[in-house]
DNA sequence: ACAGTAACTGCAAACGTTTGCAGAAAAAAC
DNA sequence: GTTTTTTCTGCAAACGTTTGCAGTTACTGT
């Protein structure tokens, strides 16, 4: 094997030698064709046999009597490659089973075609959602996706900022942690002038692209409903308000209140980590003593079960009694009985909207300026029978 | 700034030229420290107020005096370099915000400490929960993850190998195509030696290192958990037999059945795709016309789902009249009323385990010659009302 | 004063692509 | 037959790291 890649190269040192100063003649050509083939022959038992040397661009160009140059451009269907050549070389990549390191490409041209995102949590249904939208969107354009979740932890959360960075990937999106309030790791994306969007969880006062869905609305809509169902006492549990997300909703709710001119009892109202364990707790203060309340609107989903069960462990008859409302229309909340009104997202336009943006923003077609979009999508109540719809 | 780029260069050069020949005086030293200062802030100054240009290793090395190789070992910690020099390394990297650009790195090692991982969809509980314990465990390696969905689609799941490939991930954790029979596209990474994990779908003749949840137990012992609940004409709902996980499932129900000498009924025994749809026209089949089943055992919970919707809706008694099954323990059937009798798959064991596994690859704490690993990992039958306990 | 060793640091060559520029051959225009 | 244009290809320099090797100082012991 080792003969034949000497004898290639010196081979083809004669070739350009020749080329340059007298020309082909046509048996020489022919002895070329002949030899290349050989060439490609040992080339690929090579291949085939060991797992040593991965092939790169210069193996194809040494084997094929071409420049490293030309099958690069071959490769990339440049336009100025005759197609006899494109043919040839993409014959020898079959042949040599040739891979492009994708690393060294993205080194030179310092890009990676790749978009970095940063969720909180994969296992989320809404979150998982979107990120199957934004992935089928990116892989439309040929990029690729690079999924990290932060946990809900700010400090792991900078440093996948800085891990994506270090990556060079050519956008980010991300929904940020519950309690980030300082977003200046973000900074060397902004400055380096790299698409950053933010979607579900965004920042208030951080200049940059966003997407949320519209949880004002969310939270009046639902809250107008409960109102409209005849209740008067409605118990609110709500996440922590440094998010944008809970302040809206919250937003909403007081409005829905007012416009029914009803007093907003604090008493009812709670502010904390949305899961199962502090909803059932929130239950067990509400039906502690009466007044009790007559419905209570639950800004996740997960808290709405809770608020279900714990009525069903009480007896506490919903709808008739307790009306109930969630926030996200889990499938879970369509499978417990009764139903549980919530309010449905489009995870999946979100996430097309999201990586849309970032490709836009990739291919300069959105640039006014330093201006940032804010895109808000619509939500729609889903009333189900939890809420005596 | 310009003018200071120059004059650091020829500065830096005569004070090299000075340094081999002659020594320094404390005064040159003096100075020196004095220049490296404004430079140092100059081209802070340049970092904060543009975006256009990164910097590189180079430009540290630059602005302290130092060379290329000296800034990249105080990086990595190389204990040749002195506590000092470290130091400074330090504090320029701080000041001009230098960001390790690992796609150069990458091409220089050849490794990504990256970590691809192929799924069909990232929205399956169990898939997300995997995901998850991956994730978290990888990180604490210092590795990243690179997911992607396959969409169940054989040809994407091609094309993403490749692309993991072309990326030169260090390792590929796969959960294959329901449909995926020829494996050969993964030829590249057992050839190359990179390390390939398949887990829950996994090839049967393929040779790779493979973790499954044990399928045969878990229809082993359910279907016997029904027998024993006194069922003994239990219809089997079941993924297509090209999937490891089906066959297996389908052998411990045959074998359950075996053992109460109950035969197998063809009439009664269902393979798709498992989808909510299709459940439902099993149950429309199964429900016909008399005898009628008194179990049903889906090997995904979805469909159990959908066939305790179906007796709801037609007043069919559960767990009385007919008792179901399902598979993966999906939070949906514990909500579900009645709650479902599922098998728990313990994804984030799964998951850490794949992650584990290829960690102990790379740093080739296990490659006994050429034999691949194969893990089978407990299930768990967690009995609920649907099964009657 | 000198050899020997230890502690640092620098040189330069990689890693595998892409790309501006220039050059050769062939075709076209004069 | 010469010039111009077109079509194709090669040269060589990047991209930003890492690393073997060699070289320089400083320190040690004699």
């Amino acid at each position: 094997m080792y003969r034949w890649s000497l004898l290639a190269n010196s081979y083809i040192y004669h070739n350009n030698i020749k080329k340059y100063s007298v020309g082909f003649s046509t048996d020489l050509l022919l002895t070329k064709k002949y030899l290349n083939l050989l060439l490609l022959q040992s080339f690929a038992d090579e291949s085939n046999m060991s797992n040593r040397s991965q092939h790169t661009i210069k193996d194809i160009a040494v084997a094929l009597g071409l420049s490293a140059s030309t099958v690069s451009r071959a490769l990339n269907d440049h336009p100025h490659i005759s197609q006899e050549t494109k043919q040839r070389v993409r014959e020898a990549v079959e042949k040599l089973d040739y891979r492009r390191n994708a690393l060294a490409a993205n080194l030179r041209t310092s890009k990676s075609n790749i978009i970095g995102l940063i969720v909180p949590r994969i296992s989320m249904f809404f979150l998982s959602s979107v990120i199957t939208a934004i992935q089928n969107k990116l892989h439309e354009f040929g990029y690729n996706l690079m999924v990290c979740q932060s946990n809900d932890s700010q400090v792991l959360e900078k440093e996948l900022v800085n891990a994506m960075y270090a990556s060079r990937v050519d956008g980010l999106i991300v929904s940020a942690t519950l309690s980030t309030e300082d977003f200046s790791h973000f900074d060397i994306f902004s400055r380096r002038n790299i698409p950053l969007v933010f979607f579900d969880r965004i920042p208030r006062n951080y200049p940059a692209h966003k997407i949320q869905g519209d949880d004002y609305q969310g939270g009046y809509q639902t809250t107008l409903h409960l109102l409209e169902q005849g209740c008067r006492r409605i118990a609110f549990i709500c996440g922590p308000l440094t998010s944008n997300l809970y302040q809206d909703r919250y937003a909403g709710y007081q409005n829905a209140l007012k416009k029914y001119a009803v007093a907003v009892d604090e008493q009812i109202i709670f502010f904390h980590e949305l899961s199962k364990g502090n909803a059932l707790k929130d239950c067990d203060i509400l039906f502690a003593q009466a007044p009790y309340p007559d419905a209570v609107f639950a800004c996740n989903d997960t808290s709405a079960i809770a608020v279900v069960e714990h009525a069903k462990a009480k007896q506490i008859k919903v709808p008739e009694v307790l009306k109930v409302a969630g926030y996200s229309n889990d499938p879970r909340t369509q499978i417990i009985d009764p139903a549980i009104t919530s309010v449905e997202q489009f995870p999946l336009e979100v996430g097309t909207q999201a990586a849309a943006l970032v490709m836009d923003l990739i291919q300069q077609k959105t640039m006014p300026g330093r201006n940032f979009i804010s895109l808000t999508t619509p939500v729609d109540l889903v009333k189900r029978t939890s809420s005596g719809a």
